[in-house]
RNA sequence: GGGAGAAUUCCCGAGCGGCCAAAGGGGGCAGACUGUAAAUCUGUUGUCAACGACUUCGGUGGUUCGAAUCCACCUUCUCCCA
């Protein structure tokens, strides 16, 4: 099985321009390919990681891809999938982000001996003349088409600013810019970026008079058809610090029955035999699926020996035993106590469970707070100091959330 | 360029000058039931030293005993005409 039949059996290619190309080039490793990221935080999430993971897979089948960073049409902002207008960064922002993602990239994706390439289309969108960019660019493409691209007909009602209207321009220039650069021939990205990707393969043929290629990728949603990889809380990230390893395993873990092995195909390296044997599974057996989600990812991300200790944290935790090494801890310190105890409020709030004193009695009125394994009653019950005599406390706020209140 | 309208809490969306911390829905959180799932049911959802007080309805001023509601100006957006 070559690699384009294993992306179709996994379940990633949404939409080809050309599938008997397409399959021969990627499969004989003769793909020089792309997929942009628009630094739009400071940190990639699992949007992204889908798109690092194909980025991988081709890559080990002997294809060359090229991670470009859009320090330049982030400067635009990309109107697709949005209603409203994206907020504008300043240049310092994304000159920020752009270095956090080339970090977190590179330690997943292999860029020695000109393996991968990264590049920044900053380099070369600053710098364009916008009276010489409308002559050779602007040219090759007629507003009546554009205006019936998908991606701006949601937003004909609300509104679409010119500026936005641009970006699929500088998004076909970019594909343009590195046909000729880079000899690359294919792009890849988010479905949603169809029509964006369709634009730049359109500008090669005019400009060039070349092929080049476009492929999308289905975007990772659930079974309800909302993106997946957002909490009430925002994005689940893949730096440690935004979103913990035992964060993150909790996310996979709980995913719904119906996604399991969508994502398994999707986002593990597992070989699709043994993605066929636990698709099999029935009734709560399926949470053993949503361990090896869990555990695999966890590991992907953040190394075997984070995802380990996640694993072993949730375990012991849902389990019986009390393993506290591993979970999501704050540092509390003597000047936290009053007269030798900590109010259970403050203690929540200390640990960034709750987001205000209201919203903590609440939880406490409604028998939603432990405090080693004690049920808190009283909205304004108190932990004695002597309570952490083995250094530490486990908080449980509702069915799933354990923090560790540790006190040096 | 001319005219008409809109902006409300996390989101959508009601809102007579006092009874508005603001209907309803979604989402979130918690409880019951479960398998750390889904579905369902219940409670809850501005802040605080909490039977009370304080701050919110695009912004700035004003009218009034009293403004989310009325007036003026500003900002942004939508629609119609050119």
């Amino acid at each position: 099985m070559g690699v384009y039949e294993e992306l179709v059996a996994r379940g990633l290619i949404a939409q080809v321009t050309d599938e008997e190309e397409i399959r021969e080039l990627v499969n004989s490793g003769k793909a020089v390919f792309y997929i942009g990221f628009d630094p739009t935080a400071d940190s990639l999430h699992v949007g992204h990681f889908m798109a690092l993971c194909l980025m991988k897979r081709l890559q080990m089948a002997g294809n060359k891809p090229i991670a470009l960073i859009g320090g330049g049409t982030a400067m635009i902002g990309d109107p697709s999938g949005r209603t409203d207008m994206r907020q504008m960064m300043t240049k310092e922002t994304i000159q920020h982000n752009v270095d956090c993602f080339k970090k977190q990239m590179s330690r997943f994706i292999d860029f020695s001996d000109d393996k991968a390439l990264l590049v920044n289309n900053a380099d070369w969108l600053l710098d364009l003349n916008y009276v010489d960019v409308l002559r050779e660019v602007g040219a090759h493409f007629s507003v009546n088409r554009m205006l019936t691209a998908e991606c701006y007909k949601q937003r004909m009602e609300k509104g679409l600013s010119f500026l936005e209207f641009n970006y699929m321009i500088m998004q076909s220039y970019d594909f343009y810019a590195l046909y000729q650069k880079y000899g690359c021939n294919m792009q890849f990205g988010g479905d949603d970026q169809w029509s964006n990707m369709l634009g730049g393969t359109e500008l090669i043929r005019r400009k060039l008079g070349k092929d080049a290629y476009a492929m999308t990728i289905n975007l990772l949603l659930n079974s309800e058809g909302k993106k997946m990889g957002k909490t009430q809380s925002g994005a689940v990230w893949l730096s440690a610090d935004k979103t913990s390893p035992y964060d993150f395993y909790q996310y996979w873990r709980n995913v719904d029955d119906s996604d399991v092995v969508k994502c398994l195909k999707m986002l593990t390296f597992l070989p699709l035999e043994q993605i066929e044997e636990l698709a099999k599974l029935e009734g709560s057996e399926i949470n053993k699926a949503k361990e090896i989600l869990a555990y695999e990812l966890t590991s992907l991300i953040h190394g075997s020996e984070e995802a380990e200790k996640a694993q072993q944290a949730a375990r012991a935790l849902f389990g019986s035993k009390t393993d506290t090494d591993n979970m999501p801890s704050t540092q509390l310190s003597k000047s936290d106590f009053t007269d030798g105890s900590i109010s259970v409020l403050d203690l929540l709030r200390k640990c960034s469970l709750i987001a205000s004193n209201g919203e903590g009695r609440r939880l406490i009125q409604q028998g939603g707070v432990s405090v080693s394994d004690e049920k808190i009653t009283d909205v304004y019950a108190s932990i004695p100091e002597s309570a952490f005599e083995k250094g530490y406390v486990i908080i449980k706020k509702g069915k799933k959330v354990f923090h560790k209140a540790v006190l040096a």
